[in-house]
DNA sequence: GTGCGTGGAG
DNA sequence: CTCCACGCAC
C-alpha cells in the first residue's frame, strides 16, 4: 500500500512556466505530472530539468500550439503518442501510456472557439473519436486514469456565473453531452465523486484579474474507471502557483489526486 | 563645494529594464541620469517610480524606438524638448536643461545602419545639424555637459578590433570626423581626458556573448566644455548591471562622471 | 492578458 | 541576441 499522487496541469507554454512549474513541483512532490499546452516541440522539452529531479518523460510536442506530456517518476510501458484516428492524430492533444496495471490517459481536448465555427465542430468531432477510441481499444473494466483539460465545465455549480456565462464556450449543452457520455462509458469524475457540492475551479481568464474574484471555470479533470474508484483518497486543485503573481502563472491550476495504492 | 555625479545610460526600453535601472540607481547614486532609448512615449514613462526616490524627470518620448529622458534630484530650468531643426526634432532623440549655470544636453545619435544607406545619410545629417544648433545656441564659453550614445567610436582604441571592424558602422571616418568636430567646438571628451590610453568600452553587441569576451566599442560620452573641466573629478564606466544575466541587461552600460561644484 | 511566430531595428 | 509591433489563439 503507497500513496501516489497523480496531477494534471495546462501549464500554457512550459518554456515561460519552467521556474514556476520546477518550483511546484518540489513541492507538491507528485508522482505524475501529465501537462497539457506545453507548447514546444520536443527537441525543445526540458528533459533534463524533469530527470534531474527524478521524472521520466513522454512528450507529443508541436510548435506554438498544444503539446501534452507525461512526467512520471516511474517509467510508463506501453507509451502510445498516436491513436491511428485522424482528427485525435491531427494535433498534439493525446498522450497515454500503463503504470502496472494502470492506464494514464493525458488528453488536451479542443476549446472550441465559439458555437458555429469549424473550431466548434472539431471539437465536438474530437470528443466523439474519442470516445470511440476508448470503445476500441479499453473496457470499462480497466484501471485507467483519463485526464487533462476537458474544456468543458460539466454542471452549472462548475462556472462562477451560470447565467452569464449560459451558452458561452464550455458550458454549452452539446459540449457537456459529450463529456458526459465519456463518464457514462466508465468513467468517474473524482472530484464531483468526492465533493458533491464544492465550488472549485481551475482555471481562471487572466481578463479582468478572474482569479482575484474566484470568477472560473472547472474544465480540468481526473477522472477514474470503477475499478480505481476505491482507491481514490482525494483530489484538489493546488492554487499555489495560479495565486502567484510572478513569475508568471498559467490560467489553470493543477489538479492532484491522491490514490492508495 | 559638493560632489556631483551625472550619467548617460542607453537602456534599451525603459520598460523592459525598469526592474534592474532601480537596482541600479540605489547602488549608484547619481544626482542625474541622461536615458537614450527609452522607447515609450511620456504617458508610459514610469515617472512615479523615479519620484519615489526623489528625481523629477524630463522626457522625450516615442513608441517602438529612440525615446531621451533627464532624471534629476535638483528640477532643471528651461528644458527643451524641440530645437526647431527639422532633422533633429524628426525623431525624439534630444532632451536638454539647466541645472543652475550648467547645460544639460542629452543626446542619442542615429545608429546609422550601414555606409551608403539612408540613415547614414541621416546619421551624417544629424551631426551636422547639432553642430548647426551647438553654435546658434552655445558658446564653448558656456557650461555644457553634453552626454549620450553618440554611436561613435572615436578611436581605435575605443574598439576591441580595430582592423576587424575597420570601416563598420561606428568607426569610420566620416562618423568619427563629425564627432570630432562637435569636440572641436568646444568639447572635451572626460574619459579620454582622464585616463588617455585607457581600454574601456560602453556598449557590447549581445550577439556571441560578446560582453564576457569585452568585445565592445566605446560609443557613449560624457563631454563638457572647457570652463567645467577643472571639476571633473572622475570619469568611469559601471559594469554592474551589464554583466548581469538577469535581470536582462542593456546592451550598453552606464557612464558616470564625477563633478567637484 | 499572456502566450508564440514573424519581421524590423540595434 | 534582445528589444518592439503585429496578429492569432485561448
Amino acid at each position: 500500500m503507497a500513496m501516489f499522487r497523480v496531477c494534471t496541469y495546462n501549464v500554457n507554454s512550459i518554456r515561460s512556466r519552467r521556474e514556476l512549474l520546477f518550483m511546484w513541483l518540489e513541492r507538491s512532490q507528485v508522482d505524475v505530472i501529465c501537462l497539457q499546452e506545453t507548447k514546444v516541440e520536443e527537441r525543445a522539452f526540458p528533459f533534463p530539468d524533469f530527470e534531474k529531479i527524478g521524472y521520466h518523460c513522454y512528450v507529443k510536442g508541436q510548435r506554438t500550439y498544444n503539446g501534452v506530456a507525461i512526467c512520471s517518476k516511474l517509467p510508463l510501458q506501453d507509451v502510445f503518442k498516436d491513436t491511428s484516428m485522424d482528427i485525435l492524430d491531427k494535433e498534439s492533444r493525446i498522450i497515454g501510456g500503463r503504470l502496472g496495471d494502470i492506464w494514464l490517459i493525458n488528453v488536451y481536448f479542443p476549446h472550441g472557439d465559439l458555437r458555429g465555427t469549424p473550431k466548434f465542430t472539431y471539437k465536438l468531432a474530437f470528443y466523439q473519436q474519442f470516445y470511440q477510441f476508448l470503445a476500441e481499444n479499453f473496457s470499462p473494466e480497466d484501471k485507467i486514469i483519463l485526464l487533462g483539460d476537458m474544456n468543458v465545465a460539466l454542471e452549472d455549480i462548475d462556472v462562477y456565473d451560470p447565467v452569464l456565462l449560459r451558452d458561452t464556450i464550455g458550458t454549452m449543452e452539446e459540449e457537456r453531452s459529450a463529456l458526459r457520455k465519456i463518464l457514462e462509458w466508465g468513467f468517474v469524475d473524482t472530484f464531483r465523486y468526492l465533493y458533491p457540492n464544492k465550488v472549485q475551479f481551475t482555471w481562471w481568464d487572466y481578463i479582468g484579474g478572474a482569479v482575484w474574484k474566484d470568477q472560473g471555470m472547472r474544465i480540468d479533470y481526473i477522472l477514474v474507471t470503477k475499478p480505481l474508484l476505491p482507491s481514490v483518497r482525494d483530489v484538489y486543485v493546488d492554487m499555489w502557483a495560479r495565486k502567484r503573481r510572478s513569475p508568471k502563472p498559467s490560467d489553470h491550476a493543477p489538479v492532484v489526486c491522491l490514490l492508495e495504492l
